[in-house]
DNA sequence: GAGTGGTCTAGACCACCCT
DNA sequence: GGGTGGTCTAGACCACTCC
């Protein structure tokens, strides 16, 4: 794993913005029908771009506490919801964190990238060497049926299995939620194996090839689970890795969910990696 | 490119809700401090649940409007903020697209899946192959910097390049926003050639070989452009490939980016599909 | 007790669509 | 003109934190 520090949101070129007294505008624009000075953007909008801007100018810095919520009223001179609205939207993407009591904050960022070579190099051991501080939390073991339909890409066919369900930090960061399906009649010491360790790791124990593995990676609103985990907003953008091992002796499925701003993937095709990888075995 | 139909979003498992008409509550929950019933969701929650529960359940049909905001105030008891704010934000999971003046509906359910396998066999004539109904839609070429600043993660170095901006439609549905940048002093006939085809597909016409290609995926609220391309509200969350070519010859580099229940990828391991590769070289 | 964010209300206005 | 969704207001209450 790679870190990618300064990484920054997309977030749409910001543009500047104006903005005026509430009280000004009433007297003003919808009397006389003048054009509007927010290009068609409304209020929230508006407040959105700017306190965007601020955090692209450095106006408000990672870690430190924003104008609060009744002093952008006033500074705006908009209502409260909409200074609220314009924060939430700014939650989700990625920007703020709000602590009731105590006020909203910028997020640092710092952003993970996964390594996906097509030797799946990317496993515990490989962060490790990189020197992060990686953790595994075992959040549950439990037996159930699959209820997350997403993973009925993989044919679960309702049967009751092992989940196994675990959050992996890097820097004390949480980065991922691993819920992982085994088959019932599995031993203790695989589970307990699957609940240390990256699924990744656990199958090369068991000798399972990566060729049968198969992955498929999409995004999603984060689920119930990860908005406690990541402590995400409802509606927060994630990204999911699927996977499935095709091999007989050892059938797992299961999936990985991340926030958006903490984990990335990226493919390697250089095929100088194959052979890395084969020297230190 | 392989169609998956009746995929579900992940929501999370849905609970049964139990609701009051407000003017039941007011009399009832404040006063006597009775345990509430919504589990201690908010308001805007458990509408949220209970409406995608109707989704799900077939109550609500695809393509179908649902019952008014003005109905749902009635029928929750609820304020008509309260039922907006739901209805926002299972805009955002897009479960539902709203038109002003016609009414909210819930969205149709159909997402490709794009292979990414070592070789990247993922190009336009793929798609054609299983008869898909794909097009390409030329937005823009300009010459402008970088302004995106999640592409500063391949370095662009601020220099002024083309800028091809394309939409791929598949079966008329937009699924992707490719935003490619090349040299200014590239030839008229490969700006042509990058705007009329996919990126891998002018890549292989100039002998750009796959190695040569690093690609990272993750996931992004749309950007501006994208939410007016996929008419995707604010926050929604996107797919997106960075992809680098490091060719000498042809230096690429660009950004795809694709509504999450539009676009998955799917990596392949599978050794046999090396050899047939070879084979055919 | 003062300040914070989160939720909620009961209105209002607007642009839009359909009849 | 009546219905629709989108935005906005000016309040209110709550749980929380910090002093």
């Amino acid at each position: 794993m790679i870190v990618a520090s300064n990484w920054r949101l997309s977030y749409g070129a910001l543009e500047r913005i104006c903005y005026k007294h509430r009280s000004s505008w009433e007297t003003l624009i919808p009397m006389n029908k003048i054009s509007l000075p927010n290009n068609g953007s409304s209020l929230h909008e508006i407040v959105r771009e700017e306190i965007s801007r601020r955090i692209a100018a450095g106006v408000y810095k990672p870690g430190d506490a924003i104008t609060s919520t009744a002093q952008l009223v006033a500074e705006f001179g908009v209502s409260s919801t909409t200074v609220k609205r314009a924060l939430r939207d700014l939650r989700c993407a990625g920007l703020l964190t709000s602590m009731p009591g105590k006020g909203t904050f910028v997020k640092h960022r710092c952003r993970f990238i996964q390594e996906l070579d097509v030797c799946m190099s990317s496993s515990l051991d490989n962060a490790r060497w990189l020197d992060f501080q990686t953790k595994i939390e075992l959040v549950s073991i439990s037996r159930e049926r699959v209820s997350n339909s997403t993973l009925s890409i993989f044919d679960p066919q309702d049967k009751v299995l092992v989940c196994i369900r675990k959050v992996i930090y890097a820097d004390e960061v949480p980065i991922m939620y691993d819920s992982s399906f085994l088959p019932v009649n599995i031993s203790d010491e695989i589970i307990d194996e699957f609940s240390e360790c990256f699924i990744i790791d656990a199958l090369r124990r068991h000798n399972v090839d990566v060729k049968d593995i198969s992955l498929i990676i999409d995004s999603a609103p984060a689920s119930r689970e990860a908005q406690q985990v990541f402590q995400a907003p409802n509606g927060y953008p994630t990204l999911r890795r699927l996977y499935k091992s095709n091999n007989s002796t050892l059938s797992v499925f299961g999936v990985v969910e991340s926030p958006f701003d903490r984990l990335a993937c990226r493919i390697g095709f250089v095929s100088s990696q194959f052979s890395k990888i084969d020297k230190k075995k």
